[in-house]
DNA sequence: TAGTATATGTCATGTTAGCTAACATGTCAA
DNA sequence: TTGACATGTTAGCTAACATGACATATACTA
């Protein structure tokens, strides 16, 4: 499509992009220095971004307003780009665990002694 | 599903989850002020925890760990329940503003005089 | 009823993330 | 070649985040 090549044609400068983004340089080379965008270079190094980029960085100002911090970020916008991550961590406790608990739990609940399995450090079972 | 109850079942009091999570009351309360978790709540109101809590809560501390903050996991957690809002902040900028740069770009390109549109601030054209 | 666990609230604190300022150097259009 | 603009780097500020620590009151448990 047409749209596409034109959304990601590097053709802005630095210059422009403060202006429409309102971020100052070092706060734009500070994003890119945590790989939240990577504008494409002229021969001399210097940054030429396209819309899409305008685009992430306003995501980012805006996150950042939000409260999310730079790693936050990050973290989304893998999510984004793979959201298979989206169910990773669920599901923490096996169900082999879970009926180890559940049973232990039940027994401590019937005889009313409530010190003994807790007592140790169950973290271990975990992670 | 049997399963299901039983991992949403509350049943675990706040003693035990900190043995399974590793984490300190204070930090598991400081978690539910900023509304990361749930814990259902006895008649004298003490937390009762389920094991999909003990989840959220490992969770959040993996993702401590790994630098997000409070703000970016509460983000994470809203895509994962509403996986619509992944599309929302991308196209920030319409297509008609689209246009609009790019001819102005291939304008000022045309005429080698840089100065005119990039001298306004163009943020207010956007957000 | 005593004793332990939990709730809630407030005050305090270390760490560090995000940023600004400033510099010397390098790029690029005219 | 000149002047505006970009670059990478260093140093340092500040506000806030996530916890700890404490006090008091209420809830469980034996």
């Amino acid at each position: 499509m047409e749209k596409e090549w034109r959304r990601s044609m590097p053709l802005l400068s630095m210059n422009i992009v403060m202006q429409l983004t309102g971020l100052t340089a070092r706060q734009i080379r500070y994003y890119e220095e945590h790989e939240l965008v990577q504008p494409a270079r002229t021969e001399g190094k210097q940054r030429m971004f396209s819309l899409d980029d305008i685009d992430t960085l306003l995501e980012i100002k805006d996150m950042l307003a939000t409260g999310v911090n730079i790693a936050g970020i990050k973290q989304i916008f893998e999510m984004k780009n793979n959201p298979a991550l989206k169910n990773d961590a669920k599901q923490v406790i096996t169900d082999a665990q879970l009926r180890a608990i559940v049973k232990e739990e039940m027994q401590i609940a019937q005889r009313h002694q409530r010190a003994s399995l807790r007592q140790g450090d169950l973290s271990r079972f975990f992670r």
